[in-house]
DNA sequence: TTTTGAGTTGTTCGA
DNA sequence: GTCGAACAACTCAAA
């Protein structure tokens, strides 16, 4: 009998237990797989343009690898599930395991639909090399603290990559016509470019400790997109990893850890996606609307007069994508500095990511802002100079993204109005960092406090 | 049950 | 210029 595998977050074909298990059963059966992606239009539209081309990127890049036999329905995934189930009369449906709130909410509503046809929907592996929920304390409950975390999740393992499913036999079906690109996708998509990025990166790995830092030299693994996309498995990533022993490998294992944890955190505590898990600040602390607007705009403008922030906001809307050492300090400064709260600053990340995971991007943000179980204690507040000039020393990257500051030579470019005459077309600082933060950790005492 | 050690990523100030 | 302390207790996880 014909098996489907439907594509949600796995966009590959290697490593993929799922689509493994559709293929073996289909082959007990002599049959064949039906490889299906739904396009949802509750997520086609929030997801923005720049997202949207790299999906369709990737899934041109799938259709390619499976002989063309990619099948795209547009739809409501709880009624183009059972009736493609019925079209090639399917008993199971296989998936990976999502585990996000929509993901898992979505999931039991298509798993009910297929149920009243008797298809089973069988979930096999999940996008982490150990599933959110596996690892606990020895009291059976979710760690809250990243370290002792890792260290279980370390002693959890993790089993090895999928076996390679070989030639497998796509049942040819109607599909409709991938949606037209607004543009070129700002990164190569598909499983074969994410490959291929991670063997160039496991040459440097071993410099990644020291280096991952410098936004100006940009050594990062930039694998968060085909991560975000399944084009790869972190189970992949770590057999690699597994005999390398250089302080950069386990940097980067540790990022993967990360990785998993958040997603454990929203597991757990699936509000954590819209609420701060605890509160730190008054809610007097907080800029009135209008003042707010004025400066959340010019915080997503790359215009708030401070370079190093800004640069980091216009290569968002660049490429898709900022470094990971300027998203804190924009988000430190949209938190501290302009007293925003942290879930505006992360709506506009999910717009504009190309690796917008609402795990990694919602903790992340609860990190900065202080409001997350272990976060970074109230009293850090990134300095914008001082980060700049610690992480971009000659300036370099400030200069490739605010062209207005190109005339300024070495690591002055971070203090444009300490110069004679400072850039006309460069705005001024919109807020004073020192006022701010101190602003910043009154409220925090006062909250304290009171 | 109680105790103990530890906890991603920073900045400022004063000696 | 460099360096250590202060920032603030609190909660977690394991022994």
């Amino acid at each position: 009998m014909t098996t489907i595998h439907w594509f949600r977050r796995d966009l590959r074909l290697a490593d993929n237990p799922a689509l493994n298990n559709a293929w073996d059963q289909a082959q007990a059966d002599g049959s064949q797989v039906v490889g299906l992606f739904v396009l949802d239009d509750r997520l086609w539209g929030p997801s923005g343009s720049p997202r949207r081309d790299y999906l369709l990127a990737s899934l041109r890049a799938l259709d390619e690898s499976m002989g063309g036999r990619l099948v795209v329905r547009r739809g409501d995934p709880t009624e183009v599930l059972p009736a493609v189930a019925r079209e090639v009369g399917a008993s199971t449906v296989h998936v990976a395991e999502s585990f996000e709130p929509f993901g898992r909410a979505r999931d039991e509503e298509v798993e009910a639909a297929l149920a009243e046809d008797e298809v089973e929907l069988r979930r096999t592996g999940s996008a982490y090399a150990v599933s959110p929920g596996r690892v606990l304390t020895r009291t059976g409950t979710p760690y809250r603290v990243f370290t002792p975390f890792r260290t279980a999740w370390l002693d959890h393992g993790w089993r090895g990559p999928a076996q390679d499913p070989g030639e497998v036999d796509w049942a040819g079906l109607t599909s409709e016509d991938l949606p037209e690109a607004d543009g070129e996708p700002l990164r190569p998509a598909g499983e074969e470019a994410a490959l291929e990025r991670w063997h160039e990166f496991l040459e440097d790995v071993a410099g990644y400790d020291d280096d991952r830092d410098r936004p100006d030299l940009d050594l990062t693994s930039r694998l968060s997109v085909p991560l975000k996309w399944g084009e790869i498995h972190p189970r992949t990533l770590l057999a690699d990893l597994k005999d390398l022993r250089s302080e950069g490998a386990a940097s980067f294992r540790s990022e993967l850890a990360w990785r998993e944890f958040h997603a454990d955190v929203l597991f757990h505590s699936p509000e954590a996606a819209t609420l701060s898990i605890r509160e730190v600040m008054p809610d007097d602390a907080w800029t009135p609307r209008s003042q707010a607007d004025r400066w959340f705009e010019a915080w997503t403008a790359g215009r708030t007069g401070y370079p190093m922030v800004d640069a980091g906001m216009r290569q968002l809307l660049a490429e898709g994508w900022m470094h990971g050492r300027v998203r804190m300090l924009v988000g430190s400064f949209l938190v501290k500095d302009l007293h925003i709260p942290w879930q505006r600053g992360a709506r506009h990340f999910m717009q504009h990511l190309l690796d917008a995971d609402r795990s990694q991007n919602q903790l992340n943000w609860q990190w900065v802002a202080g409001t997350g179980l272990d976060a970074s204690p109230y009293f850090r507040i990134f300095n914008p100079v001082t980060q700049g000039l610690k992480f971009d020393p000659d300036g370099d990257y400030v200069r490739r993204w605010v062209p207005e500051l190109r005339g300024i030579p070495g690591k002055a470019v971070h203090e444009p109005w300490k110069l004679p005459t400072p850039p006309e077309d460069y705005p001024d600082q919109l807020v004073d960092h020192g006022r701010e933060r101190k602003e910043s950790l009154d409220a925090y005492a006062r909250f304290k406090d009171g």
